[in-house]
DNA sequence: GTGGTCTAGACCACA
DNA sequence: GTGGTCTAGACCACC
């Protein structure tokens, strides 16, 4: 339950979504927009202040932490990616090369959307 | 076990061996032909389901799911994990040597775990 | 998994914030939102339509149903709504009336903020 | 059978028998007590950690949660849900009498359920 | 020591 | 008949 919101947070943050030290949702916030119980994003919250991703603050309303295992955080989700390519890739059948040839069209792709 | 069950399952479905759409075996047949528990195929069926490559649906047999060309979706799936690893690989600032570097080194680390 | 997708579709459905006969968001698009499977949207919007609370049509945007059950769907949401809210008020040692008395306490908070 | 087990749990927690922050009994030592499976309390302990009056920590012994107010969360919870159903009962037309009144149903059906 | 997972079979709910 | 849930105990992973 709460495991899939702090996986979807995390994911925010290393993708740049909620940059470092900007304001992010107040749990109320979050819980209407996610349809889910109060509870539950308070749980969340207090985890990923563990993992140093978020700080909250009586009162205040809660940040992306100043300089967290940022870096740490984003190689980790890179990897989980790259994993989870390599498990529909060898469920596809796709050869090592053929994945590294995919992910190549990827950047390609990405490069030319940049340019448009 | 219930891992090799589905993989079996997956190879079936993929090789047309199951055609889409076409009722599959109860959870209770196969328990007796695999020579398992009920609750193994249960929880095979339920990651299947999970993956989008079968549907249960209660009193009704299951069925392997109508969704068309599974491989295509799976190719978008796929580019999807890719492209998110571009993202966070630009964020990072890695080249895309370094990137298909770290693919090779995942593949590596994957191949490994499945031998030990 | 998908099934809480398909519940907060039917959620927003009910709740007005996606009018019948208004474009909802592609496949794709809501897999990037969600961070979930191609493959996994595509199986709730397969049971929705099943259940007739949306419409899909090869090529073109998916549309919520123009003259579903949408009043009975809202029913249905309405009578959810306020069973959680009899469990909620159970667990706190809420009377009936005093439930009521909350009810009648939102209602009028909701005026108020209307009128402002 | 663990239903009961979550309800004889959380009325120590509401009541301050088992002080918030404070260790709990591991689900073995609880398992021997009430005479059930180590299964039955873990099914127990994971309702009560999704619903966030508890939290396990895998090698680690399980603790009430530190969540200040649980009651105060609750009561936000238990609005939100009323909000929702004033909200899509205004979309339905309903009069507040008219609200008020399913509620009453609603608390009469699940009265109703738990005598069967 | 702790909690977490897997396989198991009996019983229940739906069709 | 079908799939779904509950209780069970052995074994595993973490601390």
């Amino acid at each position: 339950m709460y495991l899939q919101i702090i996986e979807q947070i995390r994911e925010r943050v290393a993708v740049g979504d909620w940059a470092r030290d900007a304001e992010i949702p107040s749990i109320r916030q979050l819980a209407v927009a996610l349809r889910v119980s109060v509870i539950t994003i308070k749980r969340a919250y207090f985890e990923l202040e563990r993992e140093g991703v978020i700080v909250t603050h009586h009162g205040k309303p809660s940040r992306v932490a100043e300089v967290p295992n940022l870096e740490k955080l984003r190689g980790e989700d890179l990897d989980q990616h790259l994993d989870r390519a390599l498990h529909i890739g060898a469920l596809l059948g796709l050869s090592p090369d053929e994945l590294a040839e995919r992910l190549e069209r990827a950047a390609k792709r990405r490069n030319d959307e940049e340019q448009a």
